[in-house]
RNA sequence: GGGGUCGUAGUUCAGCCCGGUUAGAACGCCGGCCUGUCACGUCGGAAGUCGUGGGUUCAAAUCCCAUCGGCCCCGCCA
């Protein structure tokens, strides 16, 4: 047992507490020994503050101070008194005061840490995983995971004072092969089933709905077993919110005040809904992406109709197919160089095999490999559809539009990260609407869900189910913060003949959709009420919340690219007769 | 599955192109001295299977091949 209480916090302590009889227990931090007196730094989860160890106040103190070593945690009883002048601290928040020890205790030894926990060079991220523990004493993580957990206090009292209801569902579930791969856990009592963990609750929220919860919400973890990214972890964790009855602008109007209510609470930003909103075809079109950066313009312009009748061989030709020309300006204030212009080519043509051609609005006129091909005309038509100014430089790329547009739209997010216009702190909310209901996968040679399979189409466009799916839109929406999608939703299909119709459009026989999705089927029968409903990445929140660039840095245990926890060294092998239990057989 | 990049004291790195004495530096660590430091100072010291395996060579951290691992990306992620 601690020899008594802690009273305070190390990093709580101002100068307001001058003259207090305090106890604490911390970590040490640094050590500076005088050889009479001796200061260190006291951590906790607070901050530091200085601890005084005088021989003439208290020897004994002073000797045991003397053993201690970084990450020794130990526990003082001291007098908060008041530094003397030129021996404050302006830096540090307890730096107006220090603590005059008279009792230092050793609560447990420390071995020397495998890097240092404050002031040291940034350490190889592989090394903090394995010692986590030291790792997370870091103010950076401290601060990282208090903000992850202020943010979800907000979400949870915006949706309570909304009415929604915390509700959990399985970790064990049923496995579903659309989609991502599942995590499989064997069933003991039923040899050679297995569960799936859910890659998210949203069939069991549907049912929720038919279930007469009317609102529902639950900070859920979901599990995809797909290779990792910097954003992307094999277990993540989502605001999962459903509803019956809305439309879309409800469920926006919720998701809304609810990230307005986070920014408020976390980081004391007003953001001001409603936010904006961009059909799927706009955002396409102009920024070659379903998620555009707004913080900054370079758009696309479909520079078509100006090239119709050109002599320019390579984009005459594409045009004869009915193709299409679309360009990026970049300004002439933010000059690309002729080497910058060649490796942006280049790279156009080793990752998407397409050429990017170019020109530059001179003093001369117009510049570059293809100018001499393009007529006066011509040059005219695309400056004033581009608003080309003298200076400007036009990145150009020809083919199928679906094509060509987000080899753009990459183009853009490019220029944009080399002109430093991503680092900007503004924050550009929007919503992503009438995202189209299907999309034709060439790999499948089927048509596939763009959203998921229980997304409602857009009730103008039921008719186009039976002529031209493809082209039916959908009640599905996406909230997007500077180029990241931080959630998203849809109305879903409360009736049972249009699922089955949809599962049908997918491929899908009867027979393998009720083997797939019987219950939710059944459970569409009974008075299904309409519903609908969001996502949110928690994960992906706390990062722009954090301004942290990888998701581990706001997930206390996350895994490698490899899906390994460095600390624990999940996975590992299990013992045979486990297996055996489980009637599993390792043959690799 | 593919591409890129990194792997050298506890940590962060240099050395590698162009093979050749005892593999260096900083921080940390250990010991001495030091009563106002806060990146304390100062004197001294210990510390390395150069990721692993193989090959070339009189000689490999250095060149070649394979392999493992970290990170970033493509595929994949309804």
């Amino acid at each position: 047992m601690p020899p008594w209480q802690r009273t305070d916090y190390c990093g709580a302590i101002r100068a307001s507490d001058e003259g207090r009889e305090v106890a604490l227990w911390g970590w040490v931090q640094t050590r500076r020994d005088h050889g009479g007196l001796i200061f260190i730094d006291l951590r906790d989860r607070e901050g530091i503050v200085q601890l005084v160890m005088n021989p003439e106040h208290n020897a004994a103190a002073h000797s045991a101070a003397g053993e201690a070593r970084s990450e020794f945690y130990v526990a003082v009883k001291g007098k908060v008194a008041r530094r003397s002048e030129g021996t404050v601290n302006a830096e540090l928040p307890t730096g107006e005061i220090e603590i005059l020890v008279h009792e230092f205790e050793v609560l447990n030894a420390s071995a020397p840490p495998p890097f240092q926990v404050v002031d040291g060079e940034a350490t190889a991220e592989e090394i903090r995983l394995k010692y986590r523990f030291i790792d997370l004493r870091r103010p950076e993580m401290q601060s990282n995971l208090r903000r992850r957990h202020q943010a979800l206090k907000a979400v949870r009292d915006h949706l309570d004072q909304n009415g929604f209801v915390d509700i959990e569902t399985p970790i064990l579930f049923k496995s579903t092969p659309e989609g991502a791969r599942d995590y499989l856990v064997p069933s003991r009592v039923n040899p050679g089933k297995f569960y799936a963990l859910p890659q998210s609750p949203q069939l069991l929220k549907q049912i929720l709905m038919i279930g007469g919860f009317d609102r529902y919400y639950q900070i859920a973890r979901c599990f995809r077993d797909e290779d990792l990214r910097a954003n992307r972890q094999p277990e993540f964790s989502q605001i999962d919110i459903e509803m019956t009855g809305p439309r879309p602008e409800d469920i926006q109007s919720i998701a809304e005040g609810m990230i307005a209510s986070v920014y408020q609470r976390v980081l004391g930003i007003d953001v001001k809904p409603p936010f904006p909103r961009m059909s799927y075809a706009d955002a396409v079109d102009r920024f070659g992406i379903d998620k555009p950066d707004l913080r900054f313009g370079l758009e696309l312009k479909n520079l078509t109709s100006g090239f119709a009748g050109t002599a320019f061989k390579v984009f005459a030709e594409i045009l004869s197919r009915g193709e299409s020309v679309y360009g990026i300006n970049v300004p002439g204030a933010d000059p690309l160089t002729r080497r910058e212009l060649d490796e942006l080519t280049e790279s156009v043509r080793t990752r998407y095999s397409m050429g990017l051609a170019w020109i530059k609005v001179g003093d001369a006129g117009w510049q570059g490999p293809i100018a001499k091909y393009i007529s006066d005309a011509e040059k005219s038509a695309a400056a004033s559809i581009a608003d080309l100014k003298q200076g400007d430089t036009l990145i150009m790329v020809a083919g199928l539009p679906d094509k060509i547009r987000p080899v753009l739209g990459d183009v853009r997010l490019r220029l944009g990260a080399k002109f430093e216009l991503d680092k900007s702190d503004e924050l550009k909310f929007l919503w992503v609407v009438d995202f189209p209901l299907f999309d034709y996968s060439d790999e499948d040679k089927r048509m596939v869900a763009v959203n998921h399979p229980f997304t409602a189409p857009n009730p103008d466009d039921l008719k186009l189910l039976e002529s031209t799916p493809l082209k039916a839109r959908a009640l599905a929406y996406d909230m997007v913060l500077n180029g990241q999608e931080l959630g998203g939703g849809s109305i879903r299909i409360h009736s049972r003949e249009l699922q089955l119709k949809v599962f049908e459009l997918l491929g899908m026989s009867r027979e393998e959709s009720v083997d797939r999705f019987g219950f939710l089927l059944e459970a569409l029968r009974y008075g299904a009420p309409p519903h609908g409903g969001i996502a949110f990445g928690v994960d992906r929140i706390c990062m722009m919340l954090c301004g942290t660039e990888s998701l581990r840095d706001v997930i206390a245990f996350p895994k490698t690219q490899k899906a390994v926890d460095p600390m624990s060294g999940a996975p590992s092998e299990v013992d045979p007769r486990q297996l055996r239990e489980l009637s599993i057989k390792v043959t690799s």
